[in-house]
DNA sequence: GTCTATAGCCTGATAGAC
DNA sequence: GTCTATCAGGCTATAGAC
């Protein structure tokens, strides 16, 4: 996948691996700084996040933002390099033997299981396309819609051959994308208007079964089997 | 409705008709920062949006801004105000006794076209939940939360009485909030990814037939029938 | 590699002439 | 009511001691 970043230091910090040389506290100094800046920028938007704050939170001197990242832009970049690369590495080869309702059923669990566990990436790809997806536009145009033309066409065979109803694919993926990203994005509206504190296994698990029932309702199919849900660390 | 803004001077901008004295330019003024205002902190959320901007789009010097709206927060507020009238001043009354297909069927369109005709509003409203709803909480907390209760157990009530299939009422509301507001906020993305300029009439009305077949199909309801569309202007 | 000090600019807000 | 001039403070980025 294309790089958001181009950085002839050979490394955009997305890596968890170092390439060359040990460098443990460079690597861990950039994992706290892109953390930090995830945080901030999800919070107040990239240009109401402050390098002086990202640099508190990662309890750091600001002048190190920059030793490591040259500019607040190419940090920004950085940390939508590393959401976008969590977003896409999952589920990419879907092919037209596969059952349909196993795909959708495992595409919406697998988007709400990361509205879940990852909110603060949700919430800062959300704002950047707001905006107007200023820095993202290129990758957009690019490879996600090569990526949603792809999926596209293999919902057309599946309708075509009949295990379908015959949905438009593409409103489709957008159904899913913004029905499953709402619980990230919208987080505290959700959690508000239910007077909760905070999302529990059992909700998340709650939302998924309804929305893969739903969605699939619609497009003329049941939900495959699922093992009954039982203690944490089955499956 | 509560005001968010408490104004001693008897208007906080959000009306069309002037209360008392004539004050036309003042009026103009007034909707003219309100509409800029929108825009930039649509564009760049609360922090970075600058007055000297949203000055300069209004077309007039920035202490005029502070002269009208005393701080910066005053106007964010009114801003928010305007729009959450917007949005709730539709679709009050629901009744048991209403049909849920024709209902659900209204109230999903009519999401949609505000997502079509207010784009902004749209956006504005989604970066201030993104960020943890810092200025609209209490508006969540009380007014919203009361909404969705008093809607949530007209549908129980029809579940009850076998007229549509057992679904979570939260859950459903939250998935048609989330699916058609997608339209405006993720804007950017739709539209770059169906290699489109812009949204037209027809694709809005095939959104709103796909949404609507959709979720109702998933309550178990088929949709009213409806006029066939024809020229502007009908209906 | 780390961190202090600071340059240069932009911010929200205000004082005061018109 | 309108607008220029200006303030104090926060911003990104950098220079240079350690």
């Amino acid at each position: 996948m294309t790089k958001l970043v181009v950085d002839n230091d050979s490394k955009s910090g997305a890596e968890p691996k170092r390439r060359y040389k040990p460098g443990k506290i460079r690597d861990h100094n950039f994992q706290i700084i892109l953390q930090a800046a995830e945080q901030e920028f999800a919070l107040h938007g990239y240009r109401g996040a402050s390098t002086q704050k990202i640099a508190d939170r990662a309890g750091i001197p600001k002048a190190n933002i920059h030793y490591y990242f040259s500019s607040k832009n190419k940090l920004y970049l950085a940390v939508l390099d590393n959401i976008v690369h969590l977003w896409n590495d999952y589920l990419d080869e879907v092919r037209v033997e596969d059952d349909p309702a196993v795909v959708l059923d495992a595409f919406i669990r697998k988007k709400v299981e990361l509205a879940y566990t990852h909110p603060l990436s949700s919430k800062l790809f959300a704002m950047e396309i707001i905006q107007g997806a200023p820095h993202l536009k290129d990758y957009i145009r690019t490879e996600m819609r090569a990526w949603v033309r792809t999926k596209a066409s293999v919902i057309e065979q599946w309708i075509d051959e009949g295990r379908m109803k015959k949905v438009d694919p593409y409103y489709l993926i957008f159904l899913i994308w913004s029905s499953t990203q709402h619980y990230a994005d919208f987080e505290t509206q959700i959690l508000t208007v239910m007077n909760r504190a905070e999302y529990e296994r059992e909700m998340i698990d709650d939302v998924a079964d309804f929305l893969s029932r739903m969605i699939l309702s619609g497009c003329g199919l049941t939900p495959p089997k699922r093992k009954k849900r039982s203690a944490p660390g089955s499956q």
